[in-house]
DNA sequence: CTTGACCTTCACATCAATGTGACGGTTCGA
DNA sequence: TCGAACCGTCACATTGATGTGAAGGTCAAG
């Protein structure tokens, strides 16, 4: 397929699909007229990248750990140098991390939509913290 | 506590107190000779921001939902209004979204290396998967 | 053959989060 | 009273992910 129906299949901006390129993120080859020819494969790609992206990772980091996500589990050694491991093992420590931190405040969010949504109709519009067993 | 404080104890550059500030999350007294005053809360508030911000949200978004996250729940009903129930449903979404990705890629990474560092001392530098009971 | 919808590259603009430095005031200990 | 180590504001630079538009090639349908 062409940029454009990427594009649309992933709800990507052409514009950032041929960034991602440049960025070495994805390699699309092209048609004898030049034009970039994806093959299907692509539309899981960009949408890891995206996600990898708004979940925070910079491109220069998706592109070292995207190889290692592959689906078919083929396990380039010679790209397991020692550097690549630490920095596998420093990006999965940090991602943990804001796993944990977005669990959090998620959670926190929904609590207090909770108790909010819980407090709408009925109860007239206080400022008190909720009272559990009130107006039975 | 003044800002050099604040800055060594979260491991914050004060500039970016000061941009917080700026941008409303946090707001600091000031002492008689102008320098700003923080006080003990600060001190996790602005972990929050940090955590908040390397999972990705915008501080114009922290700023909504910080006030919905403090410790002693009280609900600000005044807050409440649809738009701002509208934007917190939105954004717990968005924030699962984010964390069912971030985990899914960090399992992916762990898997990687586990994969990497088992095979590491004792098999050579092969470019086979995982082989389970090889080398009796 | 022309038109419209694609595609190309190039380049400049924007936005949020940060870095950096200039310039000046405050506080405190030697 | 001087200098070091704080603090303040202002303002410009940078970086990464994007938006946007210009100038031009390709191709299928009318």
């Amino acid at each position: 397929m062409r940029i454009g129906e990427l594009s649309e299949r992933t709800g990507t901006p052409r514009r950032l699909l041929r960034y991602y390129e440049e960025q070495g993120l994805i390699a699309a080859d092209r048609c004898p007229n030049g034009y970039r020819d994806y093959d299907e494969r692509f539309v899981d790609r960009v949408m890891q990248i995206r996600g990898l992206l708004d979940a925070g990772l910079p491109t220069r980091i998706i592109k070292q750990i995207l190889p290692c996500l592959d689906k078919p589990r083929v396990i380039h050694f010679s790209d397991a140098t020692p550097e690549m491991i630490a920095t596998l093992e420093h990006e999965r420590d940090r991602m943990t991390e804001r796993i944990t931190c977005l669990v959090r405040n998620r959670d926190a969010i929904a609590e207090y939509l909770e108790t909010v949504l819980r407090n709408r109709s009925g109860v007239g519009c206080g400022q008190d913290p909720p009272r559990e067993g009130a107006t039975p």
